[in-house]
DNA sequence: GTTTAGGGTTCG
């Protein structure tokens, strides 16, 4: 309609009100009405349609601009029915105190299906059936006791008993149903009326259900106090997860307590896990492993490591378990605590994931951080992951997708915090030499995996070259194998005491040989036959493994030969003393970072680089879990 | 203005 004019017809309650507080030229702004056919558009020529009141969603404010009133709202109360009260007939809304629910589930219809039981100061328990396409759209109840209010849901008649079911016009309000808990609503939907009388409902419903002995003593039970055979409810961190075959998936988690009983182990392949593939003996022994089944899988492949979440109806099982998908070679473990969340939605079994801010999460949080030596990663810690070959890292970074970097304050030692902050395209103006404070947008860094930051630097000539992947270091270990002739080791070479270790005299050692010796003997140097000679590998390799890290030598700067450490009255063997004997020019591990930054005035290309043992001070990285927020490992370096 | 499910332990 080319028409600018509309009749808005209101009735009832909403009529009155409006009448009363409205005046000719105020704004006025409709919101929740119906379009229909206007009757008179013949008659008056009018817009050809009218808005009509609508008894569950109208909503009109009126704004008057003459004075700068703040706006009336004229909402018509929605009215809520008593579970007793309650008649088959058309759609009500309702209040209640949950006491039952099943985690929204895949019907075998088009949408997923929500049981829940609700009851109020009638005493009266009814069953609430909801279906909804849409996870979002489900109320959202964590846990029995939580206080839920229904709009749109019509009660009907089944086998004797009234139940409601979710009509048009449906939506739904959860609240904590803890007295004295903040009354803040639950929903997904964008808009939505609550005022003091809801809270007032909520607050009243909170304090009757405290004292009627339905709500569980303890919501949820710990791994600590878990006992054989038993039904509950887990509240955990989520820390990896692996499928084990097609009905079953295993997530490894912990709630920061330590089961008294000896916990499974599931072996998988470490390529198929989510998360790290393998944590500390000390976290591990209070890690859970739970299988997942059936229904069930498809809500746990939707989770992250660092999730939170809570397990409805989990069963600790005792004593031997078969695990599905583990080969007969594998050992049953016999008396070890097993956690099997079992197909079916009986009892409420199910999996759900709790937001960062609930009070179950900040008191997990709470917990998990008061466990010794999970603190963040400490500088050995660190080095340990940096020294560590870039692909078995991947797992462990695999799901830093968000890099945000702080340029907090250059060190004290090189100028002040009150060097005022210019524009980059005043800095870029400016003489060489000089330190500058800037406030600016990260607009872009590589690389994008923190291993692929890692690169070796030589100090001596100061050129800096890549980490080589394993499969460069294969091809140098075999070359070297291929060139292996008998030779005749000097005596010192072979004592386990030394070292220097090499499958000398027979044949070179391949890079798997030498990383599995690299974790019996302390210190492994590959070396090769060469005419006769012991001779130490091309420096592309590692010329030394002490565990799991691996050291490199500058091709350039080394004059590299197999010789006897002096180590004699040297307690601690370490690289720099292998490195020294060997006539090898030490790599330092750097980290090289390339950010680009901009503000209003310019951009800027920041290159950062630094030894990664002593990677602190100029920058403050914080690594997040894009997804969702918390985080299996939350590094923070400063 | 349809259907789904309509609570009540797997069977690994």
């Amino acid at each position: 309609s080319q028409l600018s004019s509309i009749n808005v017809v209101l009735m009832g309650a909403l009529a009155k009100e409006f009448s009363q507080a409205v005046n000719q030229g105020d704004v006025v702004v409709a919101s929740g009405f119906t379009v229909g056919k206007s009757p008179t558009v013949n008659k008056d020529k009018l817009h050809p349609c009218n808005l009509y009141y609508s008894t569950l969603l109208a909503l009109v404010v009126i704004y008057c601009p003459s004075c700068s009133s703040s706006g009336i709202c004229c909402a018509p109360k929605y009215t809520y029915v008593r579970l007793g009260d309650l008649k088959a007939g058309p759609a009500v809304n309702v209040y209640g105190v949950v006491t039952f629910f099943k985690q929204p589930y895949k019907s075998r219809g088009t949408d997923f299906c929500s049981i829940l039981k609700i009851t109020d100061q009638s005493k009266k328990e009814i069953l609430c059936k909801v279906f909804c396409k849409k996870l979002e759209d489900h109320p959202n109840i964590f846990q029995i006791g939580d206080i839920v209010r229904l709009h749109g849901v019509k009660p009907h008649s089944y086998r004797n008993c009234i139940e409601l079911v979710k009509t048009f016009g449906f939506s739904a309000l959860t609240f904590d149903g803890v007295v004295g808990r903040p009354v803040e609503p639950r929903t997904s939907s964008r808009s939505f009326h609550f005022d003091q009388d809801d809270r007032r409902v909520v607050e009243e419903l909170r304090s009757w259900a405290s004292g009627q002995g339905f709500l569980p003593a303890v919501s949820t039970i710990t791994l600590s106090a878990v006992e054989p055979k038993q039904y509950f409810d887990l509240t955990c961190q989520l820390l990896a997860k692996a499928p084990i075959d097609t009905t079953c998936i295993l997530l490894r988690v912990w709630d920061g307590t330590r089961c008294p009983y000896k916990l499974l182990k599931v072996i998988v392949e470490p390529d198929v896990t989510e998360g790290p593939s393998s944590f500390s003996a000390e976290k591990e022994s209070v890690i859970a492993n739970i299988l997942i089944y059936d229904n069930h899988v498809e809500s746990a492949k939707q989770l992250k490591p660092g999730d939170f979440l809570r397990i409805y109806n989990l069963r600790a099982i005792p004593g031997s378990s078969k695990v599905p998908g583990l080969t007969s070679t594998q050992a049953v473990e016999v008396d070890h605590m097993a956690f099997h969340l079992h197909g079916g939605t009986a009892f409420g079994r199910g999996i759900r994931l709790l937001p960062e801010d609930s009070p179950e999460v900040q008191e997990l949080k709470r917990v998990i951080a008061a466990i010794p030596g999970d603190e963040e990663l400490s500088d050995s810690e660190m080095m340990e992951v940096w020294s560590t070959p870039p692909e078995s890292l991947v797992p462990l970074f695999v799901s830093f997708v968000s890099l945000t970097v702080f340029i907090m304050c250059v060190t004290e030692r090189t100028c002040g915090h009150d060097v005022q902050p210019v524009m980059l395209s005043q800095l870029k103006r400016s003489e060489p030499g000089r330190v500058h404070h800037v406030r600016v947008q990260l607009r872009s860094y590589e690389p994008l995996r923190l291993h692929q930051a890692l690169k070796l630097y030589c100090s001596k000539c100061t050129t800096m070259r890549e980490v080589p992947d394993d499969e460069v270091v294969d091809g140098v270990f075999s070359e070297a194998s291929r060139d292996s002739g008998p030779c005749s080791p000097p005596t010192w070479a072979l004592s386990g005491q030394t070292p220097i270790n090499g499958r000398s005299g027979i044949a070179g050692s391949t890079l798997e040989e030498t990383c599995h010796l690299a974790s019996t003997y302390q210190n492994i140097v590959p070396v090769r036959s060469s005419g006769g000679q012991m001779d130490l590998l091309d420096l592309s390799a590692p010329f030394l493994f002490r565990g799991r890290k691996r050291y490199y030598g500058c091709k350039r700067c080394s004059e590299a030969a197999v010789r006897e450490p002096c180590a004699v009255g040297v307690e601690l063997i370490d690289e720099k003393v292998v490195a020294e004997a060997l006539g090898v020019q030490l790599l330092q591990f750097v980290l090289l970072m390339k950010l680009e930054l901009q503000d209003s005035t310019d951009t800027l290309d920041v290159f950062l680089w630094r030894d990664a043992v002593s990677f602190h001070m100029t920058i403050k990285v914080q690594l997040s879990l894009h997804q969702r927020g918390p985080l299996g490992i939350q590094c923070w370096r400063s």
